[in-house]
DNA sequence: TTGTAATCAGACAAATTTGTCTGATTTATG
DNA sequence: CATAAATCAGACAAATTTGTCTGATTACAA
C-alpha cells in the first residue's frame, strides 16, 4: 500500500496540498476535503486536529468554519508535515534495522544509504506546499481519484 | 520503528546475512539465529518458512536440520528478498498516494521521486548476499544487538 | 526402535494502525 | 433564542502486522 510515509501522512500531505491550493482566506472544511481526496471522513478529522495542534493548521468552529494554513504556504515545507505526522525515524534508523549501525557497526549499505536518504530528506526540506499548489494546478497533474 | 522495509522484511534481510556469512554446506537452526539477531524465536520460523517457500532458502527437518541457501550468496540479491516479503509495492506507487499519479496525471514530486526510487532499486539488485557477508565480516561492521 | 532435535502448520494473542460513531462545543444566522 | 453547520474529544471497532503457543512431522543417532 503506502511505501515510504504510513497512510496517514499520505492523507495529511494530501490534505495539505489540497488546502493550499485554495485561495487564502478561505475555510476549507473536512466535507469538501474528502469529497475531494479519498479520505475517510472522520479519520479526516482526526488527521487535520492533529496538524492544527502541531501548529501547520489553524482551524475555526461554527458555520462557517474549517481549516486553513497557519503560514504562507511557501513557508511550509512537506518535511514539517512529515515530521509532525510519522516524526523523524527516517533521519537516522538503519535500511536494515540493524540496531548497532551508525554507532560505529555499520552496516554494509549504511554511506549508500545515507546519500539517499540525504536526498529524500533535501527534496522534502526544499519542497513547499506552495510549489505543489502551483505545480499541479498545471494540466497533467490532478488530485482527484 | 522501520522506516523503508517492514518489520518483517528487516528479519528477513539480517537472518538471510547472517545465513550468508556461514561456510556453504552447513545449516543454520531458527536457535541459532535468533540467538545472534534481536528476532523472535517463533517469528522467525515462520519468515524463514516463507522465504524457503519462495525458493530463496532450503530447509532440512530433524537432528541436524536448519535453513541454508538455496543458491550461491553471490547469485542472490538483497531485491529478491525484499520482493519476496514485501512484495514490489514501491516500484509503482506514488510517494504522496495520489490514486492516478502515473497515469497521466503525475504528482509534482512524480520525476524526483522516480530518479531516487530508481537509486535504490539499482543499490538493492546491485548488493547481493555475496557482498553483504563479505563486508559485514570487516571490522568495524556488526550484525549483533 | 526409541529419543531427541529440528522444521512445519495452523490457530491464537497482542500491538499497532486505520477507520467509525456519538455527543459536546462553538459560531453564524434567521 | 433557536437552529444549523462546523470542529473537537474520546471511546470504540476493524484491519493489519507482529508475536506466541501447541502439536505434528521428519531425520538422525544411540
Amino acid at each position: 500500500m503506502s511505501i515510504f510515509f504510513s497512510r496517514q501522512c499520505e492523507y495529511a500531505l494530501q490534505s495539505a496540498i489540497y488546502i493550499a491550493k485554495k485561495p487564502v482566506g478561505e475555510w476549507t472544511t473536512v466535507k469538501e476535503l474528502t469529497g475531494h481526496l479519498n479520505v475517510p471522513y472522520h479519520f479526516s478529522g482526526k488527521i487535520l486536529q492533529n496538524l492544527s495542534r502541531k501548529g501547520i493548521l489553524v482551524s475555526m468552529k461554527g458555520t462557517h468554519g474549517g481549516f486553513a494554513l497557519a503560514k504562507p504556504a511557501k513557508e511550509v515545507t512537506l518535511l514539517d508535515i512529515v515530521d509532525a505526522v510519522d516524526g523523524s525515524a527516517f533521519h537516522k534508523n538503519c535500511i536494515l534495522g540493524f540496531p548497532r549501525c551508525g554507532d560505529g557497526h555499520e552496516c554494509s549499505l549504511h554511506d549508500q544509504w545515507g546519500i539517499l536518504r540525504e536526498k529524500i530528506y533535501q527534496m522534502l526540506i526544499k519542497k513547499t506546499l506552495g510549489d505543489l499548489a502551483r505545480d499541479m494546478n498545471k494540466p497533467g497533474y490532478s488530485i482527484l481519484p
